[in-house]
DNA sequence: TTTTTTTAGTTCCGTATGGAACATTACTTG
DNA sequence: CAAGTAATGTTCCATACGGAACTAAAAAAA
């Protein structure tokens, strides 16, 4: 690719011109269109819209951390996990998830039991409890997806779930390194 | 939409079948092709991938933390804000920004004047030093997201861009209370 | 086998965080 | 105009958070 300066100038715009962009604040049009990073920023804005009210709700609803939940929500997809699996899968650091395992177990949401082939680990399941909770959790986070992508029809969203996904599948090959020139010092 | 069963069913999907899942992590698998929210996975995945590496690197190299860079980043796109457009673009909340502010200002990376139309708010600019920083930390936040979109064509790119763009631009309908049966209590 | 290295999970500790109450200025309405 | 309401930023406080040091078990090397 010669001319990647023009290839990046079209992925910042993202087309633009398309959108009736009256109703967006000025500083989020700066930061879509006007930017380097379009897809932290873009990823970053709809993450954060998504959690924010949907984790001040579980914490309403059920005293629940991040944490916590993030905990439960893997082992609603997949019982039966230990602890390092739900951080590795989760990006939360190591004393996080212990802790919220801590307060899982003594609200009785969430059982262990020592992995009989590794006396190091603990294999997690849903109480009856735990699993009640996260599926009263799973509506309203799949009415905010719903909302959030009001805008676009079925054949595109179909595609961005494709395109993220994609994405998403090549992680194995990301370095977890930033290999900028190390500077100074 | 009568079928809508089946449509999720396919978004959640998100073209499996296309991937050679070898090398993802079974659980990031199941989250990924087994869970009813397909969106926010994707995305809170990605935000993850982007922001731990990178927010790492800006702490190392200039002791700052995650809600400085949020402003100096805004500030770099648009110089002259207040807070409260810092805010409510990032969606951190006040007092978290205030404090920010506060620290860039001991730096001397940001200075501050009074809004001559409104006492109440201040008006923010990258001082030299604060432009210099921004500069620099941009170069590793492209050559992150240049990693974790390598998998993806140009048109892929593109495409991905306009589609995350559409969604973000219809943020302002999308109300920030959720709005379930507010259950007992 | 003993010694080193890695891995799972916990604990310590200082710091960052966000909700709520606050002070100040601006806007609205009677 | 006065009185009430909303908006901007700051401060207080309790708590959550993550890095680093730790224990114990497993795996690898000697």
């Amino acid at each position: 690719m010669a001319d990647n300066d023009a290839f990046f100038a079209l992925l910042r715009e993202g087309g633009r011109q398309r959108f009736d962009k009256a109703n967006v604040d000025e500083l989020v049009a700066a930061k879509l269109w006007n930017n380097p990073c379009w897809f932290s920023f873009r990823i970053n804005f709809l993450a954060l819209n998504f959690n924010v009210p949907i984790y001040r709700w579980i914490e309403k609803q059920f005293g629940m951390q991040r944490a916590e939940f993030v905990v439960i929500y893997a082992l609603g997809l997949k019982d039966g996990l230990t602890a390092s699996a739900v951080c590795s899968s989760s990006g939360f650091p190591k004393n996080t998830i212990s802790r919220a395992i801590q307060k899982l177990l003594d609200k009785e949401i969430v059982r262990r039991e020592v992995d009989p082939a590794d006396l190091r680990s603990f294999v997690l399941y849903l109480t009856d409890e735990g699993r009640r909770i996260v599926d009263e959790c799973m509506q309203p986070q799949v009415d905010r997806e719903r909302v959030m992508l009001a805008n676009l029809t079925a054949a595109e969203q179909l595609m961005l779930s494709e395109l993220l996904a994609k994405v998403v599948v090549d992680s194995p090959n990301w370095s977890t390194q930033i290999t900028l020139e190390e500077h100074e010092e």
